[in-house]
DNA sequence: ACCTGAACACCGTTCAAGT
DNA sequence: ACCTGAACACCGTTCAAGT
């Protein structure tokens, strides 16, 4: 790659990450482009479709996951409390861009995804936390990772279009966390 | 109202109705417009907005509603198979037009919001099927019914854009279940 | 090899002219 | 009072011409 081409696209994902911020995942194209100093081309060029741009996006987002998760499972309260400091961090962290909830969600567990990348991350540090208490037992046995990665995320996409403040998302973590505890 | 203006109307929800379900909810609005054998310009005299005609094309799902939460009611299986039952009915319901619901589920509990009518509809049902179940002492006492349908509108909004089959969505609605349901 | 920007396509929305 | 359809606006996408 020559060296203005990366400074193109390193400009175009730094521009589009405030873009998306300020007017969600789906704001105009040509509006990151303008905003680059790059012609709509070479926008094109480097993200064939926007579903690239996001997962570029995106990758700061990813890193931070398993910091959460980390900090998730330090969490005092039992079992119960690091369930919901990790549901309620996930949700947070999603529904920091909007519109960036749902597609994320609903591409769990479709391995031709084009944010595929961003997903897998997600969902080691989700089956890491899980796993971790289900090792000591706190979890039915039947519950499936991926299950509770698409209800949490569900959640979230519902918070983020409906624009739910935290004291309204909250209780709808407990029941979930309440329905994947071993009685 | 006029004699050809009511026929162009429901001309137009008719064919609305046809064309949601065969290409989503954001189908082209001037592919309506043309099949229904009106101009544009009609189509928007009638429905100002996309919403309003959504709101038109949804009446007839609507009064399904509550017969579903009848048919839930009387379900054998205690109080645990009636909730499941009202759940996977909602969920079908709700998945059998795509995109419809992310929309009616993020506008629950949104008093302004143009398919309101169908949200109170929807709302009343759900109240109806667990207030019954409360009363005999079968639910935690502190979940509220707007929570319940959120979380089930998101299981509903993750199935749809996922394309989620019969045996990924009933798991997740299960948990939703056990976490609502007294010990 | 990469960029630009004019050109095209698609679709929502408006409005002047008609009945 | 209602309808039509041309016209406009917006935005995604392509591609010939340039460096």
């Amino acid at each position: 790659m020559r060296a203005d081409a990366k400074r193109n696209r390193d400009k175009i994902v730094e521009v589009a990450r405030e873009v998306f911020k300020e007017r969600g995942m789906d704001a105009p194209l040509d509006e990151i482009a303008k905003r680059a100093g790059v012609g709509p081309g070479t926008l094109y060029r480097h993200f064939p479709t926007r579903e690239e741009l996001h997962d570029a996006v995106m990758q700061a987002w990813v890193e931070r996951v398993n910091e959460y998760a980390d900090k998730a499972l330090a969490h005092e309260g039992g079992p119960r409390g690091q369930l919901l400091a990790w549901f309620t961090e996930y949700v947070a962290l999603l529904t920091a861009h909007k519109g960036a909830a749902a597609r994320i969600t609903c591409s769990l567990g479709m391995p031709d995804s084009p944010i595929r990348t961003k997903c897998e991350i997600y969902a080691a540090a989700n089956a890491r936390v899980l796993d971790t208490l289900a090792e000591q037992g706190a979890l039915r046995a039947d519950v499936e990772n991926l299950q509770v990665a698409r209800l949490v995320g569900g959640v979230a996409s519902v918070a983020d279009q409906a624009e739910l403040g935290g004291e309204q998302i909250e209780p709808m973590l407990a029941v979930i966390a309440d329905g994947i505890l071993a009685d």
